[in-house]
DNA sequence: CGCGAGACTGACCAATTGGTCAGGCTGATG
DNA sequence: CATCAGCCTGACCAATTGGTCAGTCTCGCG
């Protein structure tokens, strides 16, 4: 796990001094692994219900089980601690949607990521929705450097898309926007999932939704970019 | 405006007993009506930014230029405002997503569709962006008989959709998930413009992006419906 | 066994919050 | 001009907040 970066980074100095002494309290390492894991669990799922302002540590606290004077031996503060979870959730991102090539068949790379990012909002809803709070209050809290890492993200995705253009694996669509699409239809899903459950009539999704979803998603997008499908 | 619905559904019992005495005092009526149009619009603008628990009545009553007791005399508490401001947002999109029949033409209706949702992204996107955060937080304020009504309107515009398909007007595709993929990519454009701005390397939207995103978005989408376009 | 480093936390604080209310102010009425 | 209904608000309150810190507790080491 990445955990171990956020703690060296966001913990306080007292306990970044621990870093030093694992060998020496590894029982006490353990513990303190799993603590960091809980608040982080905890605190992800504070912001989503209540939003950064209005998430408490105390709540925090409460969820992961743990006084509220040890969040904040943990995390020096609140904007420490969401820092923390934010960067969680970019990592898991990132390590999922792997890279993409020239050489690569559209259709296979098309559907391959339209499918992993369906199951994502499906297995890891509330990631998705954090992500989506913060961009929506106007990513106050997404360090610059997250925000241009997307932009580089999204150009080199789309110059691959140019070049299949060129080749004439694929009509001219707007690559950019393509991004956008696939990545808005596919997190709605996650960001929605009330909504959508109350409109479906269901309780909470079952496998063979995701199937379905990504199959209806892969067909649309990949058709309307003027590739056959399946 | 439809504001008045408000005042007389959300507001303090001593205000609701003005609208007897309109006639009185009419001078007074109109800052009245003023000073609730301020409000609702200062609170949006809060809830967007902040949250529901993140913002303070104080930092709506600044915005507003007006007392924080001012605020609680319009409107009884905090959750009477976001009432208010909700049922705003979802008059304002019934108004404009007009109704659709069987004997309309597919392109056309979801041509127009499309483009609607899309200037609505762009125009409004406060509203857009409260609205899914609610709905990202579980809709916690959106009162069950909106959330019915949703999944009413929803279920009416498929049935059409099923007909269309019944009739070999397009291509056999899920009615409901066609309407989440028109909503989610339309709506992406609101709630996510921060983040797009930062991706195109813009201040802000201009009229040409909403013909260029709008004339994208229909081209992928009835496409994919198996409707030739344009 | 006694020591000390470092992991932890109860109790506290200044600041802020949503909400209240007594009383000031205004402008129409007679 | 005096009156008064009722719109408005300054000043206040109890409750809650993020954050601090002076300690207490634990456990490996010598």
């Amino acid at each position: 796990m990445t955990t171990d970066t956020f703690s060296s980074k966001y913990t306080g100095e007292k306990a970044a001094n621990n870093a030093n002494g694992v060998d020496k309290q590894q029982k006490s390492g353990k513990i303190r692994e799993k603590s960091i894991e809980h608040i982080l669990s905890a605190a992800q799922h504070e912001f989503v219900i209540n939003g950064f302002k209005g998430t408490t540590i105390q709540a925090i606290a409460d969820r992961a089980g743990l006084p509220k004077a040890n969040i904040h031996y943990y995390f020096k503060n609140k904007d420490n601690l969401i820092h923390a979870v934010l960067e969680n959730i970019l990592d898991l991102w990132d390590e999922v949607l792997g890279d993409i090539s020239v050489d690569d068949d559209p259709k296979e790379v098309l559907a391959h990521f339209i499918r992993t990012k369906v199951r994502m909002s499906f297995t890891h809803p509330g990631p998705s929705k954090l992500f989506a709070m913060e961009i929506i209050q106007g990513a106050q809290h997404l360090k610059d450097y997250a925000r241009t890492y997307l932009r580089k993200w999204v150009r080199e995705k789309a110059k691959v898309f140019e070049l299949w253009i060129e080749q004439g694996k694929m009509s001219k669509v707007d690559p950019v926007h393509l991004i956008f699409l696939i990545w808005s239809s596919t997190q709605h899903y996650a960001d929605f999932e009330t909504q959508i459950l109350t409109i479906m009539n269901r309780g909470e999704y079952e496998e063979e939704d995701v199937e379905h979803i990504s199959e209806f998603l892969c067909t649309i997008i990949i058709r309307g970019c003027g590739i056959e499908y399946p």
